[in-house]
RNA sequence: GCGCCCAUGGCUCAAUUGGAUAGAGCAUUUGACUACGGAUCAAAAGGUUGAGGGUUCGAAUCCUUCUGGGCGCGCCA
């Protein structure tokens, strides 16, 4: 249950106040704790003290008030009845949202030919957990991996295959499209090799540079040649990334759609912004002015041809916009990108409302932060180079196997994954997605305190427990006097909706990992100080630790589920 | 130049969006039933929340000035 909205509506009932409740930091001063004496001191003309010694008196007839006290400055705790705790703890189901939606996320945004590197963990993480967090709230949700596979990259891999492969028939000008071309194929680590060295040459070569943002456009004007090489390597990098993808045990994306799918709605987009007049020609491209009177910030134009006719990111956005109207007509579309492209977003959000295709409130950008190393500058491997995603899942891999070897367990290669993964990820989703934060490869790999390994080894723990007690199965509850452990626990159990519906609203995915982190830390004091199946354990306190450990395995599987982990048989 | 973001124990991060004695993890020191599984638990030590000023019952959080960092600002995404 939403044990605070409840106690919260109940509370306001009875008070004829609107209460803001909360948790007390210091689970001495009780299970709940309120302001409300402070903040109606002024109405009420009393001092806070005595206006709390007021509330006190009637919220100690509500029913599942244990008792109420007043503290420090005019604090209202609140402890409820071990009896209303009992009958209300259960495990947590699919919760519905007031209102569903519908909800088109953007993240991902892989390349084609360049392998996903480090920049793109967060989005993949952090964007997976909201898609399965908007899932369990009932929103109807829809992924788009908005790949990077019509723009001036395509050009300078194709630019770097013609330098490869001069003689190959693509490039040459009796090229025939309906040929035979099977046998022209790439390895796919190769692949992601190409677009990466093209870059770096076209910096010092300006001939280079040139030639490939001149195949960039004719590309996209349907060159022949061009386009069938294209359609031999951009399934081969779709199948490269689906293949992290599943590395990363995040949900596969509903539409891997990407620039090029946009690009096909040149056309009516153009014509809607020239039916408005917003095309604008400047320096050989026509642009979009987004500025306003009131902006005390610079406001660059939006580029929707480029001088050589091709279409940018800026145009394809706008188009990938469009695309979603006619297809999903979304309430609303959310983009997960790095914060550096937070201005890129406010310029498409202004499009979008020029064009009056979605009105400003339905379009959110959330951008992160960047993931750095040590010395504060974006995370590099020791060589110096972007570290890759495979290369970082790898090497927390390698770290996990020999932390089991050490220990003398023995798990297989599956297990293992499972743990490394979660070491991974929930270090990603333990920060605050907007915040810059530094990856240190010795702390994601110690699998100690705060970190993925614990919350499954905590879920393990509580899975042993209950196949251990499998002969006893008395689901009935049968309370008896709570000690604070268990009571501290139950508690957080029945904070988890709010945590949930907390963290969707503020697409704070820190919230659910931070919780599934508290909630193992009570799970393992409970578990530390309150035995079960021990031979002294009388059958009635059993019975109830049994329930307790139930709806706590319930509650960790779902919050594990949300962030992308899997609970392993056996660590 | 204009604009946005950040600064919290030695290190990495929190702080219920203005609430009580600023909490965790790592590292350090010490302890735990020969174990419902020790990837755990318990405890100690460690802080003028970058600096100054202001707002109020109450500030890490809001305003202001300063210092130090990061990032963005038309043909990349």
């Amino acid at each position: 249950m939403n044990l605070y909205k409840y106690v919260s509506d109940k509370i306001n009932e009875k008070l004829g106040a609107t209460v803001n409740l909360e948790s007390p930091r210091n689970r001495e001063f009780g299970d709940f704790a309120t302001n409300v004496a402070m903040v109606n001191v002024k109405s009420a003309g009393k001092n806070p003290r005595e206006l709390a010694t007021d509330y006190v008196a009637k919220l100690a007839e509500l029913d599942f008030v244990e008792n109420a006290s007043v503290a420090g400055p005019g604090f209202i705790n609140i402890k409820l009845r071990d009896d209303f705790i009992w009958k209300n703890v259960a495990a947590p189901e699919q919760i519905t949202a007031d209102k569903p939606l519908v909800i088109d996320m953007d993240y991902g945004a892989y390349n084609v030919a360049k392998s996903l590197h480090i920049g793109h963990l967060r989005t993949s993480i952090v964007g997976d957990t909201l898609y399965r967090l908007g899932r369990f709230l009932g929103h109807k949700m829809i992924s788009y991996n908005h790949m990077g596979d019509w723009g001036r990259s395509m050009g300078f891999v194709i630019a770097w295959i013609e330098r490869l492969h001069p003689d190959w028939p693509f490039f040459q000008s009796n090229f025939d499209p309906d040929g035979d071309y099977s046998k022209y194929t790439f390895d796919p680590a190769e692949l992601d090799t190409y677009y990466p060295s093209a870059a770096a040459l076209a910096k010092t070569d300006t001939a280079f540079l040139e030639h490939a943002q001149m195949i960039t456009a004719e590309l996209q004007q349907g060159h022949a040649g061009y386009n069938a090489i294209y359609n031999i390597f951009m399934p081969i990098s779709l199948a490269s990334m689906n293949k992290t993808v599943k590395s990363l045990n995040i949900v596969p994306f509903d539409n891997d759609l990407g620039e090029r799918n946009a690009a096909k709605y040149t056309a009516p987009v153009e014509k809607m912004i020239r039916d408005k007049n917003l095309l604008v020609k400047s320096d050989g491209a026509e642009i979009i002015i987004v500025k306003r009177d009131t902006d005390n910030k610079p406001m660059p134009p939006v580029m929707f041809y480029n001088s050589r006719g091709a279409v940018p990111y800026d145009a394809t956005d706008i188009m990938a916009l469009y695309y979603r109207k006619i297809t999903d007509n979304p309430d609303k579309v959310i983009y997960l990108t790095d914060k550096r492209q937070s201005l890129h977003f406010e310029q498409l959000f202004r499009v979008a409302e020029l064009l009056n295709m979605f009105p400003a409130d339905a379009l959110e950008h959330i951008g992160y932060g960047t993931i750095n190393g040590s010395d504060g500058k974006p995370f590099k491997t020791r060589d110096g180079n972007a570290a890759g995603l495979n290369d970082i899942i790898d090497m927390v891999r390698v770290a996990a196997r020999a932390r089991v070897a050490e220990s003398g367990k023995k798990l297989d290669d599956e297990t293992i994954d499972e743990i490394a993964l979660a070491a991974l990820k929930f270090n990603d989703l333990m920060h605050d997605l907007r915040s810059d934060y530094i990856f240190d490869p010795d702390s994601v790999t110690s699998f100690e305190g705060r970190t993925g390994p614990y919350i499954l080894y905590t879920a393990v723990r509580l899975n042993s427990i209950l196949k251990k007690a499998e002969t006893n199965q008395k689901s009935e509850i049968v309370n008896h006097k709570l000690t604070v452990d268990e009571r501290n626990l139950l508690i957080q159990i029945m904070d988890f909706e709010r945590t949930v519906l907390t963290a969707f609203d503020n697409r704070a995915t820190d919230l659910i990992a931070n919780y599934a982190y508290d909630l193992c830390q009570l799970i393992n004091t409970f578990y530390h100080n309150c035995p079960i199946m021990r031979d002294d354990i009388d059958d009635k306190t059993r019975a109830g630790r049994l329930h307790i450990v139930r709806v706590a395995r319930d509650t960790l599987a779902t919050a594990i589920d949300l962030m992308g982990l899997t609970v392993p048989r056996e660590m």
